[in-house]
DNA sequence: CGGCAGTTTGATGTTACTCAATTTAAGTGG
DNA sequence: CCACTTAAATTGAGTAACATCAAACTGCCG
């Protein structure tokens, strides 16, 4: 496994307790600080591992930082720690050998990279990061461990699951029996509260850092007939994407549209 | 909840233990004893709870029956009771109100209706019997107890969930990235291994319920469409799917274009 | 100012859908 | 055993949705 420190040039891995400080410093208001703080009200693994005395043993909790485009963890390879993101924007997906992918979900703050990590060790996808992210690991026996020991710790990993599966069942449904539009109109309603959790929302305007190839690769369509599509409901003022903001205009035609029923 | 027993007019939910010898007995060679004997290798969550003296007290293990075309779960309602199939083939589905449908899994003997069932009292998707079907409920409560005290059971759960987990993943980028040849061959070859591992396979030739129908929800195209690819197959001498019976004549061939690679 | 990544637009091609008719298979009752 | 019924599968013709290819445009950064 290999992490790039970001605006550092050496290849880090872990970044060890005595580095966690400055880094805090640099970052502020990211990494610990938000792993702490922000509620993380989806799955809240991250908040709720910290919680459990986590901070205060060393040794059993490793940082690391990438930047956007690089890939952090690779399709059926072992890993020792539970990785958990901290700060920005990631993404799971799964790499066809003739370069499609799909995207499988985006990872926001507090989300754990694989909520079956606890028990597996490899991953059944991939998982890069889509802006400059900064994540934490905490090494697999320990949480072990502490899930046999606190039901707490238990029951958010078992709700991290359930989140996850109950994803996956919509979007299968949204990939297997709805438009382009229909699809497009989903993902955004899917994000936005997950979005709304971790950001003060103003006049329906949410970060957005997607590129339209994301979107495609999310949706299983083309980058071209996602432009069309997004055109059409610029058009039709239901939404806008531009500058890496998403501004919502017409919310109940968007529900109409997107919404499994 | 509402369950129809086999061949009889009235409604039962729980068939009592007291019943259970006669359908044992009637139902010879299913049931109970194919619950008990049959290896199911792929989750064995049904085998595991079994063999931990389950079977010897009374009142935390159901069991019931259903018609082909039953449904037996129903989306987002609360049950007490964590399933696993006994016998016969059932399928998750999400339903949208239009009369579309997206199949998310078909279940064989042995396959838990939920892996997460164990922490959820309700499901994200809808359960319906796809031959005649004979299930096996066991009370929440007793399986959480359990999962706490024997190791084995826990690790039954976690591999319940986490083969699921990498089913969905499989099945999205098949949905989302894959032409109609693809999917449906990919459909096929994720079902024999799992058909072979209950059954005596010989010469190829895979006992199989599936209508047209279902294919086409599972793999979200038209049975239309279905019914054309599936000529194009036969055609070729790749495969051939009639009489409730899949036999396979190019399992090489039939691999490279459904594996994902 | 030039280069680059991302987006937009147009023209054309392909895949899969829709509609409808026909065939096949599987029961069912006489 | 054979007409009759019904569900499922097949086939053909026309169409809609989305893909592909290629060119032009935009904003951004050095």
């Amino acid at each position: 496994m290999q992490l790039q420190l970001l605006g550092s040039g050496r290849k880090h891995y872990v970044i060890q307790r005595t580095q966690r400080a400055r880094l805090t410093n640099h970052y502020e208001n990211t990494f610990a600080s938000i792993c702490v703080t922000c509620p993380h009200r989806e799955t809240g693994l991250c908040g709720t591992l910290l919680e459990s005395e986590a901070c205060s043993q060393p040794g059993w909790q490793h940082f690391a930082a990438a930047r956007a485009g690089e890939q952090i963890v690779v399709r059926n390879q072992p890993y020792d720690d539970v990785f958990v993101l901290c700060a920005g924007w990631a993404f799971r997906y799964f790499q066809l050998s003739d370069g499609r992918r799909q995207i499988l979900k985006f990872l926001l703050p507090g989300d754990a990279f694989s909520s079956a990590a606890v028990f597996e060790k490899s991953f059944p996808f991939s998982v890069k990061a889509l802006t400059e992210v900064q994540l934490s690991g905490f090494v697999r026996s320990e949480i072990r461990a502490r899930c046999a020991a606190n039901p707490d710790i238990q029951s958010a990993v078992a709700s991290s699951c359930i989140a996850d599966f109950r994803d996956a069942t919509e979007l299968l449904t949204s990939l297997g029996q709805r438009s382009a539009e229909e699809r497009i109109a989903h993902l955004l309603l899917h994000l936005m509260p997950r979005i709304a959790a971790r950001n003060v929302i103003r006049e329906q305007r949410y970060p957005f850092p997607l590129r339209q190839q994301h979107i495609a690769d999310a949706v299983g369509l083309t980058p071209v007939h996602v432009s069309r599509v997004l055109s059409l409901f610029r058009d039709r003022r239901l939404v806008a994407l531009s500058e890496g903001t998403l501004t919502v205009f017409n919310l109940p035609e968007l529900e109409r549209i997107g919404t499994l029923r």
